[in-house]
DNA sequence: TTATATTGTTAGAAACAACTAACCAAAAAG
DNA sequence: CTTTTTGGTTAGTTGTTTCTAACAATATAA
């Protein structure tokens, strides 16, 4: 039983996604500030997903999208957006809310986002 | 920074506790054949709870709970059923409602779990 | 221009949960 | 009363992510 666990992967292209709308051009330092982790941990993780072609470098060490990047960040920052709405829609405090949005972006399906997306429609009241 | 992480030693309390309303009698087979892992898993898993004053063990290798065991075990339960019926409750189909469930109730908090169950009295449509 | 940050890497170890292999003890079957 | 099946354990390995320690290269400052 091949027990793969791609959280991790998720977590850091989300991270790299929210910096590069922040600063526009993102390093690795700069995930390591905004995670909380060591320069090791982020060296390897981005080895991985250079490795898992998600990301490339430039010549300044600058951390590039590909298309598989771009398109499973945004994937997961959505799943992350639509949660936390849809937690704080039910009376979740908003830090609670985006705390665990953190974690189940990870677990639901593409079935239980769109469905969660329909509700927030419906029930959504911030923003 | 200590990353220990829970998630599997709820996940053995939950399943002894389901076993246990079916089967009455509950023995470390009985896991090994409902969670489809192998025995060691299940010996060492079982171990830990046991140091974790989770469970005990009679005479006969049946695993009793302990008070802790048995609160965590209904909680966790709790929260599988809650969120089940939550997703259920919002459009998803049952399978894929109870699959995720079970990863998502072990990262929800109390407060989070209250706000569903509130949110399901007024919405849940499916006992 | 030498000294000091800054950024990033490799190597090695620690946790954790799973696995296989090998074994023991007791119950069931022959 | 042997043999086989069943239930459980220990030992050792694998895979994953994190950490610390140590080092390299580049940029900034004195």
């Amino acid at each position: 039983m091949n027990n793969y666990n791609n959280q991790s992967a998720e977590d850091y292209l989300e991270c790299i996604l929210i910096l590069r709308e922040r600063l526009g051009n993102v390093r690795s330092i700069d995930v390591v500030n905004e995670m909380g982790v060591t320069k090791p941990s982020v060296s390897v993780a981005m080895k991985k997903l250079r490795e898992q072609e998600m990301v490339t470098f430039d010549e300044n060490g600058f951390i590039l999208f590909t298309d598989a990047g771009i398109k499973l960040a945004k994937k997961v920052y959505d799943k992350h957006k639509i949660l936390t709405k849809a937690l704080i829609a039910i009376g979740v405090n908003e830090k609670t809310a985006a705390e665990e949005a953190c974690q189940i972006e990870h677990v639901i399906s593409d079935t239980t986002y769109k469905c969660i997306k329909d509700f927030i429609k419906r029930n959504g009241t911030i923003d």
